[in-house]
DNA sequence: CGCCCTGTTGGGGA
DNA sequence: ATCCCCAACAGGGC
C-alpha cells in the first residue's frame, strides 16, 4: 500500500492529531523495527518529546520532535499507523502513548517497516540525501533533471523510475502506470530514452501521483474502480497485476514481465519493445 | 489440508 | 553501475 500518494495521505490525516502531542510512553515490541540500532536507544530518544511537525520525504514519514530529535518512519509494504484503534490490533509492533487518553499503534504484518531516530535535522538529512532524490511534485522535477539522471544509464526504465535516488516515492504500481501512460516499455534502457519520452515520463509520473493523492484514503486498488468522478483518469490506467487482461487503451492482452526484480505489467502495443542492439556498441 | 508462488520495500553483497 | 537475494508473513491457486 505505501507509495508516495499513500504515505502523503497518512501524513495529512495524522498531522493534526500528532502535532503538539507528547510521547508520554513508547513501547517497541519488535526489535527489528529500529535496526540497526537497539530499540532501547530509540525509545530513550523519543520519550518525553513533543511532535512538532509531521513531514514526508519520499516514502519516509518525518517526525520532527522537540529538542531537534527526528524520527523517520518507513511503512515498507504492510506497515500502518493506527490512531486510537479499538482494542489491540493484530500485528501491533510499536505503541505510542500520546497522553490525553490517545494512542498511536504501529502495525505491520510483515515486519519490514523501520523507525530511525536521529539527534538532529542535519543527521537526518545526511541519511536521506544518500538514498532519496528529487521530489516528483516539486518544480525541481524537470525534464532536464530526468535527462541528467538518466544519461548513460543502462538500467531498464522501470528500474530507473523505481530507484529512489532518482525520483522520490514512486513504487512498483505507480511506475507501471506512469510507463504505460508515457508509452515507454519498462525494459528500454533509461539512457536511451528520447527527449520526447522523458517529457512524457515526467508528466505521466506527476499525473498518476496526483491522481493517487486525490483518491484520498483509497488505495490504488480502489481508484481503479472509481466511477464517473475519476473517469478521466481511469481510462489511462493499465489493468494491473493480471496477465492477459485487456489494455484499457487498446485492448491488447497485458503481459507480465519481471523487471528490476519486481512484477511488471506492460501493454506491448502501447509500450513497444525496444529493438535489440548489437553488442560492442562504441566505436 | 498442504505445498508453492507471489508481493505495495529497501539494503547488502556479488 | 547492476543484479540477485533476503527479510517475514498472508493470501490465493492448485
Amino acid at each position: 500500500m505505501p507509495e508516495l500518494p499513500e504515505v502523503e495521505t497518512v501524513r495529512r490525516q495524522l498531522a493534526p492529531r500528532l502535532e503538539g502531542a507528547e510521547l508520554r510512553d513508547v513501547r517497541i515490541h519488535d526489535p527489528r523495527w529500529t535496526r540497526p540500532q537497539p530499540p532501547g536507544v530509540v525509545e530513550a530518544g523519543l520519550l518525553g518529546r513533543r511532535v512538532e511537525r509531521l513531514g514526508r520525504r519520499g516514502k519516509y514519514l518525518i517526525w520532527e520532535l522537540s529538542d531537534e530529535g527526528q524520527l523517520l518512519v518507513h511503512l515498507r509494504m504492510t506497515g500502518a499507523l493506527l490512531y486510537d484503534p479499538v482494542g489491540e490490533p493484530p500485528h501491533a509492533r510499536v505503541h505510542f502513548d500520546l497522553g490525553d487518553r490517545h494512542r498511536l499503534v504501529y502495525v505491520d504484518a510483515r515486519r519490514f517497516g523501520t523507525g530511525h531516530f536521529f539527534e538532529d535535522p542535519a543527521a537526518r538529512d545526511r541519511y536521506l540525501a544518500q538514498r532519496i532524490g528529487v521530489e516528483p511534485l516539486t518544480p525541481e522535477f524537470t525534464v532536464e533533471y530526468l535527462r541528467r539522471a538518466a544519461r548513460g544509464r543502462r538500467a531498464p526504465a522501470k528500474a530507473f523510475v523505481l530507484d529512489q535516488r532518482n525520483i522520490a516515492g514512486v513504487g512498483n504500481i505507480y511506475a507501471d502506470e506512469a510507463l504505460h501512460r508515457a508509452g515507454i516499455h519498462p525494459l528500454r534502457p533509461a539512457g536511451r530514452l528520447t527527449g520526447a519520452q522523458l517529457g512524457r515520463l515526467r508528466d505521466a509520473i506527476e499525473v498518476v501521483l496526483l491522481a493517487g493523492i486525490d483518491a484520498k484514503g483509497a488505495t490504488i486498488d480502489d481508484f481503479r474502480h472509481l466511477d464517473g468522478t475519476w473517469g478521466s483518469f481511469q481510462d489511462q490506467f493499465l489493468v494491473h497485476r493480471r496477465q492477459g487482461e485487456p489494455c484499457p487503451t487498446c485492448g491488447t492482452p497485458v503481459r507480465k514481465l519481471v523487471v528490476g526484480g519486481r512484477g511488471t505489467y506492460v501493454c506491448e502495443r502501447c509500450q513497444p519493445r525496444p529493438r535489440a542492439r548489437r553488442a560492442g556498441g562504441r566505436a
